[in-house]
DNA sequence: GCCCAGGTGAAGC
DNA sequence: GCTTCACATGGG
């Protein structure tokens, strides 16, 4: 049936849910038995994941799911993707590792504000202060019965009015200045975020990088995770570490040269690449114990 | 106490 | 061009 609903299924092939809104990408999604809550721009939204199917759920009726879908990008084919990485043992072992694994496509003002939070953080901590700043300077959302509140992220308009001791107060030390910066260059039209999805991608990075606080690595994860330039292969220190262990175990090798190997060798999908590399590190740091199986 | 975390920008060689 | 350092804060 057609119409406004609050309810959807979609058919699921090669998608797992978790391992996608745990993998670093995103800092907003809540896990509830079985059941994930999260803010997908204005629409509260909560997913059941069954075998091979996905049921979402919102809080108002909605006209369509397009948005939904389009976030989770249900139509890849992930095989496709997976068949472009490099025949190697690293990338064998990430792939298995953590079959199923997505990347979303975000909204870049809330990927781009997320990450300068991110810089030294630990995943649990971007979270934190993710979640501070919503609740603080979000448009509250409409939940369904029963639920804890929820909250827009806050627009850079919103942001340019907070002083920096406010944002300093959302726990987020010396990356305050930079994100207010931000905020206001973004809030001021100087900046159009929407304007970098049809440049070139090394033109749309050196925009990004003109902004205070963003270096190659956040651009490229904003490059990734929200534009969808899927050769960007941000490094940060998990990928850093993959790298190193993976694919030069008995030598030193530098930092440039490590990002000239890694701008040649993993693809038209490096980011997806990157994004098994950087899960697979740190799923196999929690649980180091783990023998091979035949 | 110690080391580390999805870095950046500035200063040093 | 390449390396080192300060910058807040909290987890393990």
């Amino acid at each position: 049936m057609t119409g406004v609903d609050t309810t959807k299924s979609f058919t699921l092939r090669d998608y797992d849910l978790a391992a996608t809104l745990t993998s670093g990408q995103a800092f907003r999604w809540e896990a509830c038995n079985q059941r994930w809550t999260g803010v997908i721009g204005t629409h509260w939204v909560r997913l059941h994941p069954g075998p091979g199917t996905l049921t979402a759920e919102t809080a108002v009726p909605v006209p369509n799911w397009d948005w939904l879908a389009h976030y989770l990008q249900l139509d890849v084919d992930l095989a496709e993707v997976t068949r472009t990485f490099p025949d190697d043992e690293p990338m064998r072992a990430a792939v298995a590792a953590s079959r199923g694994l997505r990347l979303l496509r975000q909204d870049p003002w809330e990927c781009l504000a997320s990450f300068i939070l991110s810089s030294t953080k630990q995943i649990v901590q971007i979270r934190q202060i993710v979640a501070l700043l919503c609740e603080r300077y979000g448009e509250p959302l409409a939940v369904a019965p029963a639920c804890p509140p929820a909250f827009a992220f806050p627009c850079p308009a919103r942001l340019a009015r907070a002083t920096e001791a406010e944002l300093r107060a959302c726990k987020m030390g010396f990356r305050a200045p930079y994100l207010l910066a931000t905020a206001r260059v973004i809030a001021s039209g100087q900046f159009d975020l929407t304007r970098l999805q049809a440049l070139p991608i090394e033109t749309a990075r050196a925009e990004l990088m003109q902004l205070p606080g963003i270096g190659q690595k956040i651009a490229d994860c904003v490059l990734l995770f929200a534009y969808g330039f899927q050769s960007a292969f941000p490094v940060d220190v998990w990928v850093m570490k993959a790298l190193r262990q993976l694919y030069f175990p008995r030598r030193r090798v530098s930092r440039p040269r490590l990002h000239q190997f890694a701008a040649t060798h993993f693809g038209p999908s490096a980011g997806y690449a990157q994004q098994y590399l950087f899960h697979y590190m740190r799923t196999k740091a929690r649980q180091p114990a783990k023998p091979a199986v035949t």
